[in-house]
DNA sequence: TTTTCATGGTCTTATTTTAAGACCATCTCG
DNA sequence: CGAGATGGTCTTAAAATAAGACCATGAAAA
């Protein structure tokens, strides 16, 4: 018996993103850190992870380089976990799940929270692709193209 | 002993989109439906899935609503997997993951496939978080609303 | 300074999920 | 009809998960 199928290497990004974020609660951490979590407390307070768990997650997340350690901000002794430039990009995953969510899994009238402009505190606009000559695409106006096999 | 902790009640859209394709191989199935994947068969060669986990996951977004059984469009007597309207939303969330893995996840000069307008074969733009009046915003630049709770 | 509590983990255990393949029923086609 | 393709189910062993006991250190109160 092997372990788990990894997909590190795949010539797909999508497969190879799924490989460092795919489970069930690298993606709910790094929406936390998004809002501003630091401390392994937090995090756990706000997620109701198992601390175990969550030790590994971070100790992970840390190793692929989405979060770091850095020396906590209240100058205590104790540390805190800080997205990367890396990890932060994951911010429109995190937004087109957000959207997705919103739409497809809320009952009209059901509350949810809401991804706000920041310095107007209005809605975010939903997200779309975009040609690169900026004409709007649906899902079926995209392909992928493969790369031959090696 | 619980069961895997469910989401499916959440107040935050993300983990309730976590809920239902958060898992291993849900969004690459979906990834392979995107790009025209209907066969049972087809589905377990390209992703090199076990049948059993397979099997359970074509259920799960089927009963999801993100998948629906359909009459092979071949005329045999075989059914097809298709994405409903619901899981073809999800292609933002595709696009989101690819653009993020091909930035973050490949040395310079790896090689992997690409999204392009079907059209004209160019590849297609970066997502971008947008205000309501069209500005774009970074990731800094918002954030989440939360709702009071019940 | 001693004592107490908060913080941030590790380890153990029971349960669930996953991977792999054996097995089987139905369909297709020669 | 018979052989192989197709689309599953079932079994089994290994791995991941959930929950909480336990522990070391830092912070803070007495």
């Amino acid at each position: 018996m092997v372990k788990r199928v990894s997909l590190s290497q795949a010539a797909c990004p999508v497969a190879r993103a799924l490989d460092v974020i795919g489970d069930w609660w690298s993606l709910l951490i790094i929406r936390d850190a998004l809002e501003g979590v630091r401390r392994f407390g937090a995090f756990q307070a706000g997620l109701g992870i198992a601390k175990g768990m969550l030790a590994t997650r971070l100790r992970d997340l840390v190793e692929d380089g989405i979060l770091e350690i850095a020396p906590a901000s209240d100058g205590s002794a104790y540390s805190e976990y800080v997205l990367t430039a890396k990890g932060r990009e994951l911010h429109l995953v995190v937004a087109a799940l957000r959207q997705w969510g919103e739409a497809a899994l809320y009952a009209p009238g059901e509350d949810h929270s809401v991804l706000v402009d920041r310095t107007r505190g209005q809605k975010v606009a939903r997200l779309a692709l975009q040609a690169a000559d900026g004409r709007t695409l649906q899902w079926n106006e995209t392909r992928v193209r493969h790369v031959a096999a090696v």
